[in-house]
DNA sequence: TTGAAAGCGTTACCAC
DNA sequence: GTGGTAACGCTTTCAA
């Protein structure tokens, strides 16, 4: 490997030079920086990034931190961060968390790295001791989907989109409201689910309806569970008449399992989702759309922003709204009164079957 | 920020031995080690990887480059390398590639960085000069869906995809079949595309068509572009009656399209895909499957036994099979025999409009 | 089994 | 402007 003291050899000149030509400081003569230009071209040097780093304590990379970005909703947010990063000049280190190790540990060893400038940390609430150490490091972090002191945050308020989606249900005179979300114990600390359920219980008890603890069901963030706890719900002896599903993800084996059951949605079965993935457009599936793009754009808008005034970024709570689309897997109970969009509405049936 | 001198001071002990147990060395007693560890606690001492990297030359950190990781089948690649890197003890740096910046430089910098200790590359061929270097250097390399000599490979053949996808139409009577693919000129050097052009190009030739060139249409690799180029197609006097799409994301397009000019597909123009990505299933696309996530996951894994073995990786090309998924958006010419699928074809349309 | 010290490749400070 | 040299935090000989 060739290193910046070759470099210096041949050029004849200190290593400080190189250095400093490297960087292009401004104190170094147009006749020696030719020389060492032509010495690096030579030798085709490289720096090493790493040596930079621990010489400098920076290291032009930022960290983020994303469970599952397997899903649909999490890829939807790294989109929206590789838009905000495209030629910032920090490479980006992903920290795929799915082990339900313990947060704390996994948590510390992603911070004791000590090789981020930056981290932007997505859907896992971190340790308050973790994020107190980053803190006085100096790492700025930023949040998004998850709470934390002290830091900047993206959020969105999950209790009023749960009152979103099971208002609209309420609406249409459905009563027989089943809610299919994740475990609220789950071993990574995702809250979501559990504050959309709330929303989805809130409006429940304002519209007069007991609790139903056999419609709420809970299980992995995952197509298949759903689709399986559904199954649950539609042999019911009383069978709801509308399900609201914590995402969307969700939500399509809510679909699957209406099929499986020979209803028809939404005649037979409203269902209503969370987070409007891009191929909940295709399946018309009726739900309530987080902006989950620009969550991580200006996740990471607000970290580059950090990192280049040197400042430590303003803990600013931003709230992204939340609204509902209205498609194709919701009507008024009893499939009556279909609405304006009937005919869409029939042809759904075949097309979701494949 | 504490460092490994602190520990050896505050426990008594010289800096190599708090080295040896951090790196659990066999050659340190108990008592020592009892010693170090309580130091490491009281301390919150965390080792800095960056450091370690420097003194080793290892870095517990594999690269991947990527280009538009944010397309749908880029996607599915990086969950297959999700997957088989699930809990391997390497971090994972992504290299987005989006900016058709000289590629050679593009990529010095990302082998200069020197932080790396493996590189899977995809859909990029790597410049010879580069991928020479780091074969030197020791660094094990893995190419998906790119060539290059002397690395393990994962490749389908394209120009049979091309063949299979045309043959496909050929057998239903299309003669008058369109290609909508990338430039072949493309900054970043894909070479996928034109590849299906060529199976394309192929089989109408054997099937004693002539050239015609106002069918083939190139531009960026996206659907508003496919979309508009296929408008030029079906606003042609003698339009085609079917067109191969050189990927599903374009093919999307495609229908688009065919909505706009008012066409039902297949009955007025079958179209075929290539990818098969997630949603291809949902719009009941006619394409060409190949396995995305596999070769993702199938790549991660010859990193990883390589980067275990310690030796370089033998340079196998492992060739992924290729088949066509018949779905709902390819019928015989004119519309003829609807075959079996029939009814779910007829819903397709109502389901594609949203 | 352990401590001391020499790297690893940069940068940054201090003289000149 | 430029060269020399001490960090940066760790691992790894080499002696003891």
């Amino acid at each position: 490997m060739v290193t910046i003291s070759d470099v210096a050899r041949r050029a004849g000149v200190g290593e400080g030079t190189v250095s400093r030509v490297l960087n292009d400081s401004p104190k170094v003569s147009p006749a020696t920086r030719g020389k060492v230009l032509e010495a690096i071209d030579a030798l085709d040097y490289r720096p090493s990034a790493l040596a930079r780093g621990l010489s400098t304590g920076r290291f032009s990379t930022i960290g983020v931190v994303i469970p599952f970005f397997t899903h649909a909703s999490a890829f939807e947010r790294l989109r929206g961060v590789a838009a905000a990063l495209h030629d910032a000049p920090y490479d980006l280190v992903l920290f795929n968390v799915e082990s339900p190790i313990h947060r704390a540990e996994q948590f510390a060893s992603l911070t004791g790295r000590a090789g981020t400038d930056g981290l932007l940390v997505m859907s896992l609430p971190p340790p308050a001791t973790e994020l107190a150490r980053l803190v006085a490091r100096d790492v700025p972090v930023v949040l998004v989907d998850a709470r934390g002191d002290g830091v900047p945050t993206v959020l969105i308020d999950d209790v009023e989109g749960g009152r979103i989606a099971t208002r609209h249900l309420v609406e249409l005179g459905h009563r027989r409201i089943a809610f299919i979300g994740d475990d609220p114990d789950n071993a990574l600390g995702f809250t979501s689910s559990t504050h959309r359920e709330r929303g989805y219980r809130e409006v429940l008890a304002e519209a007069g309806e007991p609790d139903r603890p056999e419609l709420v069901r809970h299980g992995a963030h995952d197509r298949a569970v759903a689709s399986r706890l559904a199954d649950e719900l539609l042999a019911l002896p009383e069978r709801p008449t509308a399900v609201f599903a914590a995402s969307d993800v969700q939500a399509t084996g809510v679909l699957e399992a209406a099929r499986r059951a020979g209803l028809e949605v939404p005649r037979d079965l409203s269902v209503v989702g969370f987070d409007d993935i891009e191929l909940s457009e295709y399946l018309g599936l009726t739900t309530v759309h987080q902006r989950l793009y620009d969550s991580g754009e200006l996740g990471m808008r607000l970290l580059l922003d950090a990192l280049a005034d040197g400042t430590p970024p303003a803990p600013v709570v931003h709230d992204l709204p939340l609204r509902l689309v209205e498609r194709r897997t919701t009507c008024p109970v009893g499939g009556a009164r279909p609405g304006p969009t009937a005919r869409r509405r029939r042809a759904t049936k075949g097309a979701s079957t494949t």
